[in-house]
DNA sequence: TGTGTTCTCGTAAACGTTTACGGAAAAACG
DNA sequence: CGTTTTTCCGTAAACGTTTACGAGAACACA
């Protein structure tokens, strides 16, 4: 028997790659190939790395300049495996049942603002995108389940959210823009203040003469639908002003909705002066179909959007809306996520919170 | 000393857990739990949900039972350890630098027949979202070096893309959503075909009688301008008409570049009496410049809009546009992205592909 | 020199999977 | 009944990290 190497190298030269054969070369190194070209220890190189205190402040040197020469940067699978977390939260997207072409323009400044601030605590946003029309329960278990990410940030809430069940039953945290009706109990959630922008254009369209006011909102389940128009009725009442049901209409939230569900307030016996929309592309559409009965915006009629936007600002006429903060908005919630999780808070611990943003009135021509 | 259960028992019955204290509990179950409660090994669970051959029929059944009731289903990162493949893809998305408010409607039905498509495969979509104006080689190294993805889908390819150097450089899979000039060699891409809209629409402009048509197109950077304007070129002079420079204009591609640059053109000495826009935000802009001088699209000039969405249809006049069918080209990238790495290929092998999809013109009322 | 403290680092276990390997039991075959 | 094959499953290693633990060295102090 041979003294020297036994077949079974305690030096692994090579370490065995799993990856099928004729498969790519592996892409960046690990930590162990760090630790080889230092002579030094993985454990050491992970301390020097994370910034523990433990290391010598030359070697850490050492170990920093050849992770950034060797491009090393820890493979996150790895990581997350050992952490039990994975440093990232998701957004869940998916596609209105109703759209077909384009959507969400809305949701662009808010993620940028959720992004900045998540990458300020090292962590990373995703966004995933589920199919038309399920509501996103497939998706959310499965992230949930498969531990994709340590929260997760909800949109288009409902009054009644399966989702947000859900999630509270099996105790995975999670922040809400829009409002449900537990919100800011045991989660945070932020929402804009759709009822008072509701009573505000109702307001400001009594102030200018319009006693037939019309509503055109979106699907009662969507709650900034609902406070809308909680909005609306109450300032109408406050006005002395009775609502009328024929003045109200529902349709999908997009540019056909508004298209289709116009005509209908317009044929009322006794037709409305002013129509408030609950959003941009509603607006649009129905516009489109107020032209198409000769009327015009702005002149024969008064048009109001809640939800402002670019759209409004260019169309012609310019519409009157009221402005959310998208961007630091987003900021905003993920500070507050991150406030309500104990492993990322900071020393004063968790506290869950909900906010009401206000909307403001950009004044424009079409009112 | 007792001869019973010594103080490390060799039947750990709670397996000790990293989480800080007062953390979390387990939020599922892992392999082991759903082996130990069928009283059978961690390799065999395996075995089973992964649906593998040597495995008992009965014994494969009683393991999705017990997998459904505890609703076990695998820890991403472990999973994504021991394979070396995270089984996701990810998009780049970042807003726009001129973009403060809003944007990318554009890619909602891409991204949702993208996700459908690669959910067919099993795999997951994630949007990865940059700040505004990095241009994504900050994130897109990230995301690349920590292996959060196995392949990533690039948008908004410029001609010279240091994005997709980087990737080929390092070998890392991906496709791209237009194209750049090395793409269909190494790499998938897909792209419509502006250079062939550009032409139509000058070729329809000229049939209908007008010599001096303006475009108002993004940076010559974003390669959809630049085939735009090739296209544009080319059919002026095929026409005999030569190409003024005073009526091509260059702004952000949103409605505040449109509105900033129309006036532009307008002013030249021999004005046009057509407009052709490269996207639809770029048009709204555009005519709401044209209405404060007074000018009527459709009426006083026409307008053509490159690349069509809801907002053209629903914009009064409903603007003439090129339409591009989004939700088939997402899952047509998915598909050759797939197809183009070898782990996921099937029997055939990788094939690299390049398609370039036409632009349908949708007539309306603009022109 | 002896004792205690402080720095610094290596060792090894663990996170939750997948899978190569081998072995026991059962089946097939003569 | 002996041999070979097949079926099925357990064992253990490995993926790339992080971190508790302990040990050696250096240092301080008496």
């Amino acid at each position: 028997m041979s003294i020297g190497r036994s077949r079974k190298s305690p030096w692994p030269e090579e370490r065995p790659v799993i990856a099928k054969k004729g498969e790519n070369r592996p892409l960046a190194s690990s930590i162990h190939d760090l630790a080889r070209h230092l002579n030094i220890s993985i454990g050491t190189v992970s301390r020097a790395l994370n910034g523990r205190a433990d290391v010598n402040a030359d070697t850490r040197q050492r170990v920093l300049d050849a992770a950034a020469k060797l491009n090393y940067s820890p493979n996150q699978s790895g990581r997350s495996l050992r952490r039990g977390a994975t440093h990232s939260i998701a957004f869940m997207l998916q596609p209105h049942p109703g759209d077909q072409q384009y959507g969400e323009p809305f949701f662009i400044p808010f993620l940028t603002g959720l992004q900045a601030k998540l990458a300020e605590s090292g962590l990373d946003l995703i966004v995933v995108m589920g199919a038309p029309g399920d509501y996103q329960q497939e998706r959310l278990r499965r992230v949930v389940e498969t531990r994709r990410a340590d929260a997760v940030v909800l949109a288009y809430t409902r009054r009644e959210d399966e989702r947000i069940d859900y999630l509270t039953r099996v105790g995975f945290p999670f922040a809400t823009l829009g409002r449900s009706r537990s919100g800011g109990k045991t989660y945070p959630s932020l929402d804009l203040d759709f009822e008072k922008a509701g009573a505000d254009a109702v307001d400001r369209l009594v102030a200018r003469g319009h006693r037939r006011i019309a509503a055109i909102r979106p699907s009662l389940n969507l709650n900034f639908g609902y406070l809308f128009l909680a909005g609306y009725r109450k300032a109408l009442r406050r006005h002395g002003i009775e609502v009328d049901p024929g003045l109200i209409a529902k349709g999908f939230i997009n540019e056909a909705g508004g298209d289709a569900v116009t005509p209908q307030v317009m044929r009322s016996k006794d037709p409305p002066t002013a129509i408030i929309f609950n959003n941009d592309a509603m607006a649009l559409g129905g516009c489109k179909a107020l032209a198409e009965m000769g009327i015009k915006p702005g002149h024969d009629i008064a048009v109001i959007v809640i939800v402002d936007s670019p759209l409004c600002r260019y169309f012609s006429p310019a519409l009157t809306g009221f402005r959310p903060r998208l961007e630091p908005m987003g900021r905003r919630l993920a500070e507050m996520l991150l406030a309500s999780i104990p492993a990322f808070a900071g020393p004063e611990g968790a506290r869950i919170i909900r906010e009401v943003w206000p909307l403001e009135l950009i004044a424009r021509d079409s009112d």
